[in-house]
DNA sequence: GGCATTCAGAGACCAAGGTCTTTGAAAACG
DNA sequence: CGTTTTCAAAGACCTTGGTCTCTGAATGCC
């Protein structure tokens, strides 16, 4: 017979698939436990073995946001207004979270990582998004173009904690253009964080 | 015996303080139903048939942000640059949260606000808080201090959105000092709604 | 007053996330 | 090898928010 890690990790993944195609047909909330554990032939003692909480493994599926802003920035590298980039940025990554990842999964995000226990994954500074704004902000102060008198870490912190914001109010809302919302919010905050 | 409604005013009530009173000692989190009906002599039938949920009732407390609102407005009426009011609004509101209403309570709620069923209360337009940032918004547009390319509504209700996209990070974050925080974001948007 | 109707309230019940105990096979040991 | 230890996995069990059914007193109607 295979290993125990081997077996361990065959079935963590067996979990795993069923657990996002469950969620991809029904959403986060429709989905229980046992129709998990039940559609992987494991059990909950399984299940949480190799995860803390429910929520935990729908993570894994907004885990994919950090690719797209990497490919997007290795798609716009040659882009040189960081104004005009993170435009651009913002914009995409509206459409992302709208057509991609669909609202509900955002608002289960948001509310999740409020839960007392969750070590706040999305606003971690190492992630992706973070490097990516924060470049460009440098890069923008470098050149001039933005103020300098607060360090990058916090207009790059600003900026992100009001977009946040933007995106916290469209997953708590119907009738919610979060693209001309973006837009809108970066048009003011472009104003203030320029030199 | 006391009519029927006049007895259901009265149930009501003693669900509503027993529940507070417990909120306010343990949390929301530490608090069961079954402790409020204990504590009010009561039942779970005549809780759920005064409340929708148990998160509606802890609601009531946070309500109370309003009349501080409406004070700080009243207090500084005098005051004529609408960006000093706005500044001392926010950072009087950072306090607020932080040492009234506390960081547990303000994530429960910023939690909640995300579940479905809920009608967002917290960010209704007809609420005190916008209503006095957009008066101030407006009459700095008439001084011709702020920007008038975009309209009122606009600016106040980024404005807002960006304030809760710090709040939102204060909630998921130790270490998280609300007031220098929100000093730092309001000196960008206040740029950034400038004329 | 007598009868039908309404409705606040009691509490059994249900659903579902998460925990605890148990088990049996694989690894470690000698 | 034989024995002990470890540990993934199974599933009974617990907790707790919320629902459902039932009751009995207040109200409405004649």
């Amino acid at each position: 017979m295979a290993s125990r890690q081997q077996q361990a990790q065959l079935t963590r993944k067996k979990i795993l698939d069923a657990a996002l195609e469950l969620f991809n047909e029904n959403g986060f909330d429709d989905v229980r436990v046992s129709d998990i554990t039940d559609k992987s032939k494991t059990s909950k003692g399984a299940f949480y073995t190799h995860f803390n909480s429910k929520y935990e493994i729908f993570l894994e599926k907004f885990k994919e946001i950090d690719d797209f802003y990497l490919a997007f920035e290795k798609e716009h590298a040659a882009l040189d207004s960081p104004a005009l980039f993170l435009e651009r940025l913002h914009l995409a990554q509206a459409r992302y979270l709208r057509d991609e990842l669909g609202k509900d999964t955002v608002r289960t995000i948001y509310m999740n990582l409020l839960r007392p226990s969750e070590k706040n994954f999305v606003s971690d500074p190492n992630r992706p998004y973070f490097q990516i704004v924060k470049r460009q902000i440098e890069k923008g102060q470098q050149a001039g173009t933005f103020r300098i008198d607060l360090p990058v870490e916090s207009l790059s912190s600003q900026w992100a904690k009001a977009i946040r914001g933007n995106v916290y109010d469209w997953c708590a809302h119907d009738n919610f253009d979060i693209e001309e919302e973006l837009k809108q919010l970066m048009n003011i905050l472009l104003d203030g964080i320029k030199a």
